[in-house]
DNA sequence: TTTTGTGATGTTAAGCTTAACATCACGCGA
DNA sequence: TCGCGTGATGTTAAGCTTAACATCACAAAA
């Protein structure tokens, strides 16, 4: 612990220390950060200058134990590496830095279980609220959330038993949406790939959107869609494949829709290698959460869900309790948009 | 403050009462927490059904104060929603969630005082090490970080003047192996597109990319290529026309180098939609940063950045000089690869 | 002149945990 | 039997800040 660092790590500069400085009590040191209209203007130049001098930074540690409130939020989420979650964090950034809070990030890579470890740790640091993924969590969990007295919002998928606060969309209708624009473009027949459901909190996204998209078909009368699984998590190479795999195979088909984004850009690019011109032999649509759909040629037609917003309303829904702007729990149902793009016909 | 929750938040259960409801002292609820091993069996036993009876979440921030040191590692980037960073993040928050570290994130949009606002912030949490991007920075972040006597890792760029730990690759490399490849599939007229610079931060990254590809261009006895300026931030629709406006109105060109992946990626997409074919008519490289050259179809010849590695190494740069096994500063080439895909000829 | 209000600043203690030291019981060797 | 090491647990104070209350000077009102 000791060498390493030519200043000597002993402890840094703390209130008291300034106040010595410029001569007038700890207190007034501490008026001058935090109400600095109750401090007399030549005082306060002094108490600045002396701050500036000493390069005192506030230790927040004891401000948080002092006040019960630490200014930061935390997040949790399933990954942020696969872009499905970057946009909603930085959402989730944005506003809070605007309103001078803190972000707290951790990632459960879908884990119920690291999850609850994950926002008991979060919790030792008291913040004032809690932004987490889904509606799939353990008692535990909940339990903690609940106990901690603080701003809940689950994000992403709405519920009609939030621990707190709802912000997201229907996936249900989401899936309904494209396949029955699908099933508009005349009469076709159209294939349906999806990832094997393997991890719970995938599951219960992606069920609901299984479900829209078999109530669309049931509702324009026709029979279920064929299906074509593929493994889950989603490698896009992989995936692209088997999508291919089940098109060739398949000759009957006009059309498929995939359950995500990955699994569509995949499949588009595993056609066209094999020479396949898209959309005329073959349509392609997603349902999209990556924003990739629309770099590839031709754009996926997909399903656009506004990830930032997403994030961002989250925040201010939980900025929106910690001002008492909100007297009762919020359910925001953000939407999407059918995106039509090159792909499909 | 009040209503809203049945609980009423009285401030949460302490270590004093978990210790009262086992009929022990603090100190030991704090050692069975820290140090089970120093606890009998039997007490320690009861120590922890009282503490999950009572729903005792320990308080970090008494806990911070204490003991000097937080369990929390400060990383800024400039902006996570464009897949740039998000793999960096991952790989640092991964790393620190193995190590029980939590991650506080900033996000300082390629504003250098935006940075020095947050660094001060942040370091008011006392986090036990700070991660930054890039190597330009205010001489009051520089100052504060010097201060705060903790590991500082910047990431992304190397440079001789770090102010601590450095973990990256050589952007001047990457620009001139890029080129020299380009050049070595022949006797070939090769074009350059990059971002103006506007942004500071960009600027070292970018400016150092450029002066490799000039050099490999000389290396070859080639005259400097045809530049070709888009706009930053880049936008992939808008750099894309201009890449392919480039390309169009100079016939003579055989392939044209593009300083990032959503240059690269735009100008393969609005090529193929004005019926270029790619490569037999026009080749076309990245230098890359954000994954999705795979995307794309044809892939996208690029120069790789592994930026999950690049967090995943500074993480444990900082974790290693908190454990002393560092006895020095560390300055880390990550590297990169050339990814020939089917964009080039 | 006395009273009273007001603005500026100071004092005390609390918020929760842990390092450091103190205590205590027990067993074992001399 | 005595002394002492050892393991288990307790006591005290400190870490840094701020809420709540106290004090003080000074000016305006009575």
């Amino acid at each position: 612990m000791t060498t390493r660092r030519i200043t000597i790590p002993k402890g840094s500069t703390n209130l008291t220390e300034v106040a010595e400085h410029a001569g007038v009590s700890a207190m007034t040191v501490s008026r001058v950060l935090n109400k600095p209209g109750k401090v007399a203007e030549a005082t306060r130049k002094r108490v600045e200058a002396s701050i500036s001098k000493l390069g005192y930074v506030p230790n927040l540690a004891a401000n948080t134990l002092r006040r019960r409130k630490s200014g930061v939020i935390v997040a949790l989420v399933p990954t942020i590496d696969n872009s499905i979650f970057s946009d909603t964090i930085q959402g989730i950034s944005d506003v809070l830095e605007r309103a001078g809070y803190q972000l707290l990030l951790g990632c459960t890579s879908y884990d119920l279980d690291k999850e609850e470890k994950l926002t008991r740790a979060q919790l030792g640091r008291r913040p004032d609220g809690v932004i987490l993924t889904g509606t799939l969590h353990t008692d535990e969990t909940r339990k903690l959330l609940i106990d901690a007295a603080v701003p809940v919002v689950e994000m992403w998928d709405l519920s009609d038993q939030h621990i707190d606060n709802g912000v997201g969309f229907d996936n249900f209708q989401a899936g309904f949406d494209i396949a029955q624009y699908m099933l508009s473009r005349g009469p076709a027949k159209i294939g349906y790939v999806a990832p094997t459901l393997e991890h719970e909190a995938h599951e219960n996204r992606a069920a609901k959107r299984s479900a829209g998209i078999y109530a669309a078909f049931e509702a324009a009368n026709q029979p279920a869609p064929l299906r074509q699984n593929v493994p889950d998590p989603m490698n896009i190479e992989e995936s692209g494949v088997i999508a291919a795999d089940f098109v060739a195979s398949n000759s009957e088909l006009h059309g498929i829709i995939c359950s995500s984004e990955i699994v569509g850009v995949g499949a588009l690019k595993e056609l066209q290698r094999r020479g396949w011109k898209i959309p005329e032999q073959i349509s392609v649509a997603g349902i999209g959460d990556a924003n990739i759909a629309q770099l590839v040629h031709p754009g996926l037609t997909t399903i656009h869900i506004p990830g930032r917003k997403i994030g961002e309303r989250s925040a201010e829904v939980v900025l929106g309790h910690l001002n008492n702007s909100y007297p009762t729990r919020i359910q925001d149902d953000i939407g999407f948009q059918l995106v039509v793009r090159g792909s499909t016909r």
